[in-house]
DNA sequence: GTTGAGCGTT
């Protein structure tokens, strides 16, 4: 099949853009995700039934419904509760502005081809939105650029868009990132809680490419960064924009590729200065969180347990989290997770389409209980805990 | 074979 352009659109009345497909028909979650940052997948208003419909959703792959996407527009999906009521929204963009939260800072650019000259990175940044300031950085005496440089843009949404993705410049895959020095102020600053978005993935094969993973993940938020060294170490780290989806992530085994990965949280990176300024501990004890690698205290590892259940520390945070984001009005995406990898509910994934079908595991303990904790949601349990939460130690900065 | 690169002469 030749390439078309599907349409689609945050919702059904406003104008929808035109999205490439792949040479066989089908589009890539990651082509929607490219323009519409943090959606998890499609659906559109069937014209036989009038009701709305997933599109079918397979490691990051879109299939057309009937095989052809028609005419139609399709709507974006993004993980549950990401779509905020207007009002909670401005409530909540008005904290985030008194907390200088979305502010735009300069991002680091890294990888860069030797070649690349601060024109190039602007005429490639400006296809994002409008820039005020770009670097390359150079060494003093040659005059030769370091392989990275700095970007600022005017819209924090066109920050948050590129920090989201990564860039084909001049013939070299680059991430854009806050810089380190920026580290510190966004993720733990003074009353801003831990957030560690970043997962470690155990029992990687070598086979499983960092683009696979982004695939792959995305279905359950925003992926930021996907890591994985070379040489070849059976492992991965991949970063999540929203800290619950990868607590909620913490514990699992998942299936990528026919391999059984294993998540569990990514301990901080030894790294020099800033960032490991602590203040206090509160919450679970700064560094260790308990158990050492490996072996999670709860129930083994593909872990059918209610019985015996137990929480790891993972698990409490996410829970404890996810009540306090509750009542703050904020995004929780747990049920994001539980849908994504239960098969026995199939209407509730609708929005999250049928990926359900090769993605899923048996469902575990944490999922089940993951769901619980979207349902006990907004019970006046939290404030005690939200305070303590809230003065956990950080030695997160990753 | 289960814990990661590189970070700014202002």
């Amino acid at each position: 099949m030749a390439e078309l352009y599907i349409r689609v659109g945050e919702d059904e009345n406003e104008e929808p853009m035109e999205i490439p497909s792949e040479d066989d028909g089908t589009v890539l979650l990651s082509t929607v995700a490219a323009q519409f940052p943090g959606a998890c997948g499609l659906r559109y208003r069937s014209p036989a039934s009038q009701c709305m419909r997933g599109v079918r959703l397979v490691e990051g792959i879109l299939h057309a419904p009937e095989n052809d996407w028609g005419s139609l527009v399709y709507v974006v999906n993004y993980p549950k509760d990401n779509k905020r009521k207007m009002d909670e929204m401005d409530a909540v963009s008005a904290v985030k502005m008194k907390r200088g939260i979305d502010r735009t800072s300069d991002l680091i650019i890294l990888g860069l081809p030797w070649k690349t000259s601060e024109q190039d990175l602007k005429d490639y940044f400006a296809t994002f939105g409008e820039v005020i300031m770009v670097q390359v950085k150079r060494d003093v005496k040659t005059g030769n650029s370091k392989g990275f440089g700095f970007v600022r843009f005017t819209e924090y949404e066109t920050q948050s868009k590129v920090i989201s993705q990564r860039h084909m410049i001049d013939g070299r895959w680059c991430d854009c990132k806050l810089p380190n020095s920026k580290v510190f102020n966004q993720y733990t600053g003074p009353d801003e809680p831990m957030r560690n978005c970043k997962i470690f993935v155990g029992r990687c094969t070598e086979d499983i490419t960092t683009d696979e993973l982004r695939q792959f993940f995305m279905q359950y938020g925003e992926v930021t960064d996907v890591f994985i060294p070379k040489p070849f170490r059976a492992f991965a780290f991949v970063t999540f924009s929203d800290d619950q989806v990868a607590s909620a992530l913490c514990g699992e085994d998942l299936i990528i590729k026919g391999v059984s990965v294993h998540i569990s949280n990514a301990e901080p990176k030894h790294n020099n200065s800033r960032q490991m300024m602590d203040r206090g501990a509160g919450g679970f004890g700064g560094q260790g969180y308990g158990g050492g690698r490996g072996g999670l205290p709860s129930s083994g590892s593909s872990g059918v347990n209610f019985g015996g259940f137990s929480l790891n520390p993972a698990m409490m945070a996410a829970a404890l989290q996810s009540m306090l984001a509750n009542q703050q009005g904020q995004t929780n995406v747990a049920g994001a997770v539980a849908a994504g990898q239960t098969s026995a509910t199939g209407d509730q994934s609708q929005a999250y389409s049928s990926s359900s079908t090769s993605y899923s595991s048996p469902s575990s303990a944490s999922l089940g209980w993951a769901a619980g904790t979207n349902s006990a949601s907004g019970s006046g349990f939290s404030s005690g805990f939200g305070t303590s939460m809230e003065s956990k130690s950080s030695g997160w900065g990753m």
